[in-house]
DNA sequence: GCCGTTTTCGGCCCGACTGTTTTCAGTCG
């Protein structure tokens, strides 16, 4: 991939030009609204440039000519002239010195001009010998903010997955709101878009007494520390390793600030934009007219209508065309968690679950399912204690006759199958006739080349004892790369075999996810959005799902489990 | 350097907080 390579040198050239004399501010903003438009491409811009040349290039959001020059010059030879003259000039890591909290390339060029400082490494020297308080405009706690900030940096590289960052915002909203000084409390940022990591945890309240409240969370117990605290703002270090930031707004600014700290930031941009063309203006206070009169109501809603737009849901505000779109009144629906009737993988203690078949039921039917799909290991999985053939003809009368006293629910026998090596499926085709359904997975020799690996997977959906292929790629949030494997064919095979995608929603899975959904609704292809639940209290992670499908548009007539329990029956007997 | 249903020139999001200051520049989201 190109794109990551390329945006880097333009956050780069970026950093540079912000110190330069002069004022670059606006050329500084484009290359940075570039850097920031190429890593989110989901093409690489060297397919790009190979099909449609320079045009193409200018065709991304925020690459005009100039850039679109540089970039072919890039893909060409490996280099970038201005890039290169420039960083003669200024020999010093931008990059990963301006990762340091509080450290940016105007303070980052004065340590390089004064003692010449190049690297983070030889920042932590000299602010270990206390070289940094003498120059001027730094001072004794800038130092040691800069030794706090690298060795943050150094502990906690990357972002927290969604699963513990959701559960830790809940837990402190539920105290702020216990606090008895709080009216209105609602989690913003990435964790309410449930992005599947998030880089800090952002919480809006409204209160009549502000610095009760910022007292209230200085104390609080998931707090290790106070990064900064203000009259309406406070920034806590939790325990577990993240930021967390408490404001606190008026009650007629609360909607504002919702939308404000809810879109990423190039979302908000899109919008602002639109509210001054408007001859509004938009900020976390108010959508505000020419006579300074706040035009937003109770809710985010009234701020999207004011601007003759639909509101979507936080999952969508990513600017991946969904303000366009909204604009002219033409967003797609999407699947919502009210819409989920049922669970299609779920293990229970006869494999690597906790908790009984009966419990699983009954805990399901409480989060308001119509069915479940038992879907236990088999042999192979022998860590898992996986079943044999002879196993599973126990283990499925023994579904059956939970299933008779079971009320308000319907069980459905299956497996999750293990696709072997070869890409044949671990049981005997008897044992799979006996499901009502079939899931498959490859969970070994997850290092296998592309081609032989997407031959696997192909192999087994088109065996014809596949209905739907769980967490396909195989990846695990911030831990595990995903599988080499051409999803298009795979998604091809899908579309062929009449296979459903699954939409892992275990938040250590979310796999697909929704980039990959995106690619994947391009098909014929139908997804189940299951939670993988090993436990009763894993049954809830059908959000998590719900979410990640959401945040790759995905309608509500491609998801299985939306299906009654009738015409889901009606699916999977259509494609045998 | 990008961009365009009021523009091909003249705009470009904007406010909170901090440290080191004697009124503000830098950073962040």
């Amino acid at each position: 991939m190109h794109n990551q390579q390329i945006a880097e040198i333009f956050d780069e050239i970026a950093d540079m030009l912000e110190v330069e004399e002069g004022e670059h501010r606006f050329e500084v903003l484009a290359y940075r609204k570039a850097a920031l438009s190429l890593s989110g491409l989901t093409e690489d811009v060297s397919e790009i440039y190979g099909r449609l040349g320079i045009n193409g290039l200018t065709e991304i959001p925020g690459i005009g000519k100039g850039l679109a020059g540089k970039i072919a010059e890039f893909l060409e030879s490996g280099k970038m002239s201005k890039y290169t003259a420039m960083k003669r000039k200024y020999p010093l890591d931008f990059k990963n010195l301006t990762r340091i909290q509080g450290m940016g390339s105007k303070k980052a060029y004065r340590l390089y001009k004064e003692i010449g400082i190049k690297t983070v490494d030889d920042l932590k020297r000299a602010a270990e010998k206390h070289m940094i308080r003498s120059i001027a405009g730094f001072g004794e706690k800038s130092e040691s903010d800069i030794l706090k900030g690298i060795y943050l940096l150094q502990e906690n590289q990357g972002r927290m997955p969604l699963g513990t960052a959701l559960p830790e915002a809940q837990d402190i909203s539920r105290k702020l709101a216990d606090s008895g000084l709080v009216e209105r409390v609602e989690i913003a940022g990435s964790t309410r878009r449930m992005r599947e990591t998030v880089g800090d945890i952002d919480i809006l309240v409204t209160s009549g007494s502000p610095d009760k409240v910022m007292r209230f969370v200085s104390g609080i117990s998931n707090a290790s520390g106070i990064v900064l605290s203000g009259p309406t703002k406070t920034t806590i270090r939790l325990k577990i390793g993240l930021n967390c930031d408490i404001r606190v707004v008026s009650d007629s600014s609360f909607a504002a600030a919702l939308q404000y700290f809810t879109g990423n930031k190039d979302h908000n941009v899109k919008v602002r934009e639109i509210a001054i063309k408007k001859g509004y203006k938009l900020n976390e206070y108010g959508l505000f007219d020419s006579r300074k009169k706040n035009l937003a109501g109770k809710d985010e809603a009234s701020i999207y209508r004011k601007l003759g737009m639909d509101i979507m849901p936080p999952e969508m505000r990513e600017d991946r065309g969904e303000v366009e779109l909204s604009l002219r009144h033409s967003l797609p629906e999407v699947i919502s968690l009210g819409a989920i009737k049922g669970d299609m993988h779920v293990h229970t203690n006869h494999s690597d679950g906790v908790d009984s078949i009966a419990d699983m039921a009954e805990y399901a039917r409480r989060e308001g399912r119509e069915y479940i799909g038992i879907t236990d290991h088999t042999k192979s999985e022998y860590i898992a204690h996986g079943m044999s053939d002879m196993q599973f003809l126990k283990h499925f009368s023994e579904i059956d006759k939970v299933a008779k006293s079971a009320k308000g629910i319907t069980l459905l026998k299956s497996a999750e199958i293990d696709i072997l090596k070869d890409g044949s499926l671990d049981l005997k085709k008897s044992t799979m006739e006996m499901m009502d359904y079939r899931l498959a997975a490859v969970h070994t020799s997850l290092g296998m080349a592309r081609q032989e690996m997407t031959a696997r997977v192909v192999k087994a959906m088109e065996s014809g004892y596949v209905d739907i292929l769980a967490h396909p790629t195989g990846r695990l949030v911030n831990s595990r790369k995903p599988m080499d494997l051409d999803l298009e064919r795979v998604f091809q095979a899908a579309e062929d075999n009449g296979v459903a995608l699954e939409i892992d929603g275990h938040p250590d899975r979310l796999d697909l996810n929704d980039e990959n959904i995106m690619k994947a609704i391009k098909y014929k292809v139908m997804f189940s959005i299951d939670t993988d639940a090993h436990s009763k209290s894993n049954l809830s992670y059908m959000k998590y799902g719900v979410s990640t499908a959401m945040r790759g548009w995905l309608g509500p007539d491609r998801v299985i489990n939306a299906l009654s329990m009738e015409k889901l029956m009606k699916w999977i007997s259509s494609r045998k």
